[in-house]
DNA sequence: TAGGCCATCTGGTCCT
DNA sequence: AGGACCAGATGGCCTA
């Protein structure tokens, strides 16, 4: 039986699209925006239609009638204080549910994450495609399974995801001291047959070898893709041409399915992806409302991937 | 500087 | 009454 780490992480960092980690430091230090430093005021001195209306007004007696709204206002800052707290609390949940989710879907980084919405998306797409799988129990080709992957994604995710579908896993982490960028699910980390070793960048559990992690579309196969290895290892890069009107490809291979659809075109103009650099050290606090907290060194990673000009 | 994304606060609504 | 959920508003950070 299969069963999906959907194990809730205990950090509270959430993130954004193609950006670094980002974390909120309410548990550093409590930052309010001007926003919320206006309204927790107004929260403090509640509105005159408040006190206008209260019932304590038609009480005889000055002294008394004051005691009892200033205890109904600290009822009621107390209260706005504590909703305020349940409510980002109940954020905080989402959003570690959300990374819980980032982990399971193709394309997990943790230096660039994709944003909630992409997120969604991508995993909504990633559930129809192995639904698909499960109910024609055919292989799908590479670029339908990367086409109902991408559907509806930007495009910059698109080249990411479409990025991480084709290259090899060793282009991305191998390297010593960085994070690493999973291709796999974590599902597939923690289940795979070949598990052995482990990713100390990661913080996960075992890894696949390297050598035999080709990539999402491997892991639905019965046996792992005749052609693993990245054409950035194989150095066969070709023009494009146009694929249903979305992705490129120019060649089939032998067996007639196209060979290697969405390979980086390095040498070629076309998009590409550049997460955004950290500009603050690792773990320093940045100022501002969020309290967003960096997490990881920048880490510059270039994909280019042929893409159809948009209409 | 604009746009995207995010965290937070807030008040309203619904449910227990 | 109180908590959960939701959506709007606001402002900060970051990249292009």
């Amino acid at each position: 039986m299969l069963t999906l780490p959907f194990d809730e992480p205990t950090s509270h960092q959430t993130s954004s699209p193609f950006r670094t980690s980002w974390t909120t430091n309410q548990f550093v230090k409590p930052v309010k925006s001007k926003r919320g430093r206006a309204l927790e005021e107004d929260a403090l001195e509640p509105r005159r239609a408040d006190k206008d209306g209260d019932e304590e007004k038609k009480e005889a007696g000055g002294s008394h009638k004051k005691t009892l709204s200033q205890a109904r206002l600290d009822r009621v800052r107390l209260r706005r204080i504590e909703a305020n707290a349940r409510e980002r609390n109940r954020m905080h949940g989402l959003n570690n549910a959300l990374d819980s989710l980032r982990k399971v879907v193709p394309c997990y980084s943790k230096t660039q994450k994709l944003s909630k919405i992409e997120t969604l998306r991508l995993a909504k797409n990633y559930i129809w495609a192995l639904s698909e799988i499960l109910s024609t129990g055919k292989k799908p080709d590479l670029l339908t399974f990367v086409q109902t992957l991408c559907r509806g994604l930007s495009q910059p995710t698109t080249n990411l995801v479409a990025g991480c579908l084709q290259l090899n896993a060793r282009r991305f982490i191998s390297e010593p001291g960085g994070e690493s960028f999973s291709l796999y699910p974590a599902f597939y980390r923690n289940h795979g047959p070949e598990v052995a070793g482990s990713n100390p960048g990661d913080g996960g559990g075992p890894l696949r070898p390297f050598g035999s992690l080709c990539g999402p579309y491997e892991a639905l196969c019965d046996s792992p893709a005749s052609d693993c290895a990245s054409p950035l290892d194989t150095g066969t890069f070709s023009p494009s041409s146009n694929f249903n009107g979305f992705f490129s490809l120019k060649h089939e291979g032998a067996d007639g399915l196209p060979e290697l659809p969405l390979r980086p075109l390095l040498d070629q103009p076309g998009l590409f992806v550049r997460p955004r650099p950290l500009r603050h050290p690792p773990g320093s606090v940045l100022p501002g409302a969020g309290g967003i907290k960096q997490a990881h060194p920048y880490r510059e990673l270039f994909i280019k991937i042929q893409l159809n000009p948009p209409p």
